[in-house]
DNA sequence: ACTTTTAAAAATATCCAACATTTTTGCGTA
DNA sequence: TACGCAAAAATGTTGGATATTTTTAAAAGT
């Protein structure tokens, strides 16, 4: 690989300006319920009223923003319900594409699978003991890319979509418990693990239980 | 209700014009994987350049058009792969959120779901009698108000946005069978009748296997 | 004081025209 | 036939302008 592993896909204006956005939502920059007027966002992240107004329509349809005709866009509400939800579709969706995946998956997958689990070991480990942003943002895509890994074999081009969108959806409510410290390395390591070899043993029902409770531990203290 | 029955929300532009192309995907009148280059669909259901962009973006966010960056949109495909795909989703989507609504539901959605269902028996007489393009827009929207009040009990937002999501998608499948005149109306009578009442008898194993049934049935010949 | 009304300000939604960049197409040549 | 290149077409982006709607703030009436 010689353009090094982070591939910036931003070859639009408005995918650049989505990325910015996902980023300040992520981190809570930018506040759930607060309203996104139009002029304020340019004059913070530049483009034109179209540019933006498209990149809202796009984080919209990533359930990140949410706009109402005539009333302009605001940032999803991120309360305790909406974490429940977004909880439970997770799981739902995850244990689906998995339950394929290991039905399914061949070799090449397994390979996926144990390298995205090592990654996200380093991860985890370094964002344990320096937990700046930038770790924290490489964490967190290791975390997803382990859940993409698991469900990859999956064979459906909309379940894995669907994975990535609310994985993306539930970043906020995982980096708001790492920032405040309330996530167990230790326990998370060993669960990891147990997952992994429960996938690569295809042992559906051991893995599909350790999947729930990993994103149930991911989004709740 | 004085504004009678199918409200038009369509307040902006934008959303007529998705309304429009939303209708013409479900009809083929747009086909799969046919180019939409904004000019020629400007010309044809008017708007500006960018609420066309707008538009698009929506439509993709719905999965009924693809979008790539410098390379524009284009209606999705709909192969034989898409088709599986759509299904399994959809199955394994109101698979769960009909279990919860089964867990669930009070008496005021039982009534919900009795009133869809006596709907959908009128639209499914009428569409099989006279099959134009309004009745069969009726019929059509008389199917998934009754898959969504089947579900409306589950208590997940995002459940029941996906459920209307992909249902959305599968339109331009349900519609080509229909004009192919490969429904059996008798078949589809009795089991629409026997779900009703695994529903009202809180019977989940039953609903389960006939809402997946009536979901295949519903796409393929 | 407390609504209700009204007027002003702000914000959204839309359009037009122009331009830079990228992709596609058509054609001539090796 | 395949290749490369120039022309044409299409996309992406911007700025400015305007209509419409929502929000805000002030004024009026009870």
């Amino acid at each position: 690989m010689i353009f090094s592993g982070k591939k910036n896909e931003d070859s639009t204006i408005v995918e650049l300006l989505a990325s910015s956005l996902r980023k300040d939502i992520a981190f809570g920059t930018l506040l759930p319920d607060q309203k996104l007027k139009l002029n304020e966002l340019r004059s913070r992240y530049g483009g034109s009223n179209h540019s933006m107004r498209e990149t809202l329509r796009i984080l919209s349809s990533e359930g990140l923003v949410e706009g109402a005709a005539q009333r302009g866009f605001r940032v999803t509400s991120a309360t305790e319900d909406d974490l429940r939800d977004i909880q439970l579709v997770r799981q739902e969706i995850e244990s689906i594409a998995l339950s394929r995946a290991i039905a399914l998956g061949d070799v090449a997958w397994e390979g996926q699978v144990v390298a995205a689990h090592h990654a996200l070991q380093k991860a985890e480990a370094a964002v344990a003991t320096t937990p700046d942003d930038l770790t924290a943002l490489e964490w967190d895509d290791a975390c997803r890319a382990f859940a993409t890994a698991l469900i990859a074999a999956c064979d459906s081009p909309r379940l894995i979509d669907l994975q990535r969108k609310f994985f993306d959806q539930s970043r906020r409510f995982r980096l708001a418990l790492l920032r405040e410290g309330k996530l167990n390395w230790a326990a998370r390591k060993a669960r990891q693990k147990t997952l992994l070899d429960a996938v690569l043993d295809r042992d559906e029902t051991t893995a599909l239980a350790l999947l729930k409770e990993e994103i149930g531990a991911d989004l709740k203290a």
